[in-house]
DNA sequence: CATAACATGTAATGAGTTACATGATTAA
DNA sequence: TTAATCATGTAACTCATTACATGTTATG
């Protein structure tokens, strides 16, 4: 149940349309949680509903543009949702499916797939670093800033791990196909 | 759509009944992929509906052990299946929401969630490591030695990404309070 | 023969994906 | 005025989670 979460703080920081929210979801909040606009538009229409939000202009408007705002009830809940615990969630990634099926039936043809994914972390990280350069100083920093640049930190590690993971496994991949 | 797959690839490295499948998700498995014995269940009847494994016995037995071994046909759709191109699974971690929330509503008291799942990811990384001493030696490994060995380093790296920033988000979330 | 442990399942719900439908605004 | 782009939405489906229901086997 994080969307609606990740929605109330994106609008917290500042107010936006359904399509808007889209965006930032494909391009900063993509390192952290991901949305279509289907979802969105979904998700949205329940928080107002809820009365965490409100939208100008209220009409039914299909096709016009329509600028959603968190509400005092809003921020209240993603307070209250801050504070919550909650589990970690469960590493599930189709590749390591792959390697282990590799290891039982293999040697099969799984070197182009391996790295492609390989290129797109690659890509990723390259994307990453550059929003570093960009947004983040190596200035004393303040707390918004800190959080921030922790959050694409994260991102940043996680494709490293992944361009390690993925270098590896090609490496045994070939060896296997040489013997 | 690797839930399928998970469970055509440990069937293929031994037989087994729904429940020693859970068993193994919970224990080995679950640091490439999870699920709960519900999917299990649901999984291997739709699994042997579509021919692909086979039962024994095979009489509607509820309460009864039932035995789970893989058909050529699965052996067949799994190397398919492998082989198969693939996205990227996108990073969805609600912590990072959390951390994006705080950065822009906060302070708020989040410190007891952050070490609760810092504790938890520093016992995971600790029997990830009595795996890695327990199963694999030091010596020159074998194909299938060197991808399951892969496949448990990968889980080791990503809790320590974890417990890295989790560590940090402390430091960061501690000292906002300090002021 | 009672009870714990083993074993398999159903039902309801929630979350995410994919395909499709439609209206409004702007610029050539 | 037509096409492109902006913008909002519906519907159907798949996957995952949670809560619950029930039968079998071993053992004291």
């Amino acid at each position: 149940m994080s969307l609606p979460h990740a929605l109330l703080t994106s609008l917290v920081e500042r107010p936006g349309s359904g399509l808007e929210l889209a965006r930032r979801f494909e391009k900063s909040i993509g390192y952290y949680w991901s949305a279509t606009h289907q979802q969105i538009y979904r998700e949205l229409s329940k928080l107002e509903k809820e009365g965490l939000i409100t939208s100008e202009p209220e009409a039914d408007a299909r096709g016009r543009k329509r600028v959603y705002e968190v509400l005092p009830a809003g921020r209240e809940e993603l307070v209250q949702w801050v504070e919550r615990e909650d589990d970690r969630p469960p590493l599930r990634d189709a590749m390591l499916v792959r390697l282990r099926a590799e290891a039982a039936i293999g040697p099969t043809h799984l070197q182009d797939t391996i790295r492609n994914r390989l290129k797109a972390h690659e890509r990723k990280l390259e994307e990453y670093q550059m929003f570093k350069a960009r947004d983040f100083s190596d200035d004393p920093e303040n707390r918004v800033e800190a959080l921030h640049r922790l959050i694409l930190e994260t991102g940043i590690k996680h494709e490293r791990v992944w361009i390690e993971v993925l270098s590896e496994a090609l490496k045994i991949v070939m060896l296997e196909d040489a013997q």
